[in-house]
DNA sequence: TTGAAAGCGGTACCAG
DNA sequence: CTGGTACCGCTTTCAA
């Protein structure tokens, strides 16, 4: 990698000492108070339009803008929510973070990001993000909350609402894991699969991330109905992510009675699955069907079969609830039921 | 979708009307000045450390967090970055982004995120966020700087570093995409390609995107080198974007003499010539082979060949960069030179 | 080594 | 309708 150390051209701005205009330069440039230009920089109609016409010109021969942190000290409240999630272990976070931008930008709201990607992050998120000055609420993306988390938030008064994952004494948006990992499982069945695998997270992995354990319910139940034998041997659980999810896969299609089907817990997993099949040899879906869960981007050009889930909504939806409590709005929780399978070519 | 609302459980804790401690209540509970406390907080040695302990525990047991807004507000400096960039129309920034996050949390940066999708949106991003007591400094990613913007960023003493895209009076990373282009296209020719075709961005694109053009450059480089004359009926410019390039592509590949091979400017846009070829059901590489730029995670798994450029590493370096800017280190510009062809199997 | 007090840049109450 | 001014919560002189 190339470095140039650059002479600064024309040199900056900030170096000049030039200090921005305060409300107080307005103030004295339009001959008026402090207190009539927070008027009209607030739109509250009392100010003659006269004196609103003064102000107005001496904010843009002053080229002034108001500071939005003295603001947030002044009214307690900073205009911004909060996202803590595991935003790159995660591509089904990116998506809905879209939703959370879109509704947050709309509503006059800025973003903050916290990654969550290791333990300590986690910590750290809670201990210095989570404060009620630097956000006004703050949305928890598919990573559970323990009880003594939410009592500290709660006593900090910090509104939050959580996506993916729901906790009784939090807002939250989910939707029903067990039903969508028996949609997937059905949908194999439909397919005359009986030797179904299941591949998917450890219940004790280290963020606690609880929606492949609920698919696997899911894909329990389905079986039972259908009355299929369930085979543990079938089963394979480990790390979250697409290189586990393919040695998994690999051991089990390497097996004697080797399974026709497999339900990953997620699209990232469901790649993996892929990886494997091809590693092997195995056609897909001929040798080996597979199906996935969450339906992101990627699905689609790969060609995979999936579980949709609306995940830029959920996180749209998320905001909301979340701009509706720090307005002051009852607990609520709302449970997303879109789910559906969309068949592509793996199955 | 379906909405329960709910009674609070207990009750948030933020209308019992408890306020939160504030480092006066920590001064008395400690029967010491604010002057002391706050002389802990940072720890100023001066501080004898008897005095040390009893504030201590006096923040323990108050649950005291000091305000950061209030310390922006007396500081002067907020301590985060902002990142300004089309975050969901570009899976690339999601990358680099990665990067940034990375670095930014390392040196106890917060993160502000504005996405910019639109040309509302963008104007929004240098009129509201570009603040300098909203953020030290900001981080544009692959969004070109207007000259005017750059000189009120610079009026206005906010440090700015941009990524992915240069501007001669920025600090910014960048890669040398003529040389991109060429890799993208040497390989082609290597493999005896003659008629290879080129999707990419309009020039005239609502954001003014340049790589594109910048590796279109590259490929008509590549080919004066090799003697092959170039052919603008194979090339094939349209709006960023997966859909559009697979219309542009599936033209391409109807034509008489048809291309034996495609260059596209971005892996997005190639997963769009991608899903062509198999629309025509024509085979990749043996009926057209496929090249790409940028590798994000999706083309390892898609088997997409394509100039890998480090995604990852720009972010950090643009972080790092504007940290040190923040410092007050004179501007900087650095040409990430990893760029390599990943061979796969699309070639 | 400690404390009193003057900012930082807004908002909003209270008079006039 | 407008102005004076006391906050908001922290940092940082300046004196003691």
């Amino acid at each position: 990698m190339a470095v140039r150390l650059g002479h600064v051209e024309g040199g900056p701005a900030r170096s000049e000492g030039r200090r921005a205009a305060t409300i107080r330069d307005v103030a004295r440039h339009a001959g008026v108070s402090v207190a009539t230009v927070s008027r009209v920089l607030n739109d509250i109609p009392v100010v003659r339009s006269e004196m609103r016409d003064r102000v107005r010109e001496a904010i843009a021969e002053l080229g002034y803008r108001p500071s939005s942190t003295a603001r947030s000290l002044s009214l307690g409240r900073s205009q911004a929510i909060g996202v803590v999630a595991p935003f790159f272990t995660t591509p089904s976070v990116v998506e809905r973070l879209r939703g959370v931008s879109q509704r947050a930008g709309h509503h006059g709201y800025g973003l903050m990001l916290f990654d969550v990607e290791t333990p300590e992050q986690r910590a750290g998120a809670f201990r210095d993000f989570a404060r009620l000055d630097r956000v006004d609420g703050l949305l928890v993306i598919s990573l559970p909350l323990l009880d003594d988390e939410v009592e500290a938030l709660q006593r900090d008064g910090l509104p939050v609402v959580m996506v993916d994952i729901g906790h009784p004494r939090v807002p939250h948006v989910v939707i029903d894991d067990v039903r969508g990992g028996e949609l997937a499982t059905e949908h194999m069945l439909a397919r005359g699969h009986t030797r179904i695998a299941f591949v998917g997270d450890r219940p004790d992995n280290p963020f606690g991330f609880t929606s492949s354990e609920q698919r696997r319910r899911g894909y329990h139940a389905a079986l039972r109905k259908a009355g299929v034998p369930a085979a543990p041997e079938l089963e394979a659980r480990g790390r979250h992510g697409r290189e586990e999810a393919r040695a998994l896969t690999v051991a089990l299609l390497r097996c004697d009675d080797r399974p026709t089907a497999v339900f990953a817990a997620s699209d990232t997993q469901a790649v993996g699955v892929l990886e494997a099949a091809r590693a092997l040899d195995l056609r897909v879906p001929e040798d080996v069907a597979v199906i996935g869960f969450d339906d992101i981007e990627i699905a689609e050009p790969l060609g995979l079969t999936t579980v949709r889930q609306p995940l830029r909504q959920s996180g749209a939806r998320g905001a909301d609830l979340l701009l509706a409590e720090i307005a002051g709005a009852a607990m609520q929780v709302t449970e997303l039921d879109a789910l559906a399978v969309v068949e592509r070519r793996t199955t």
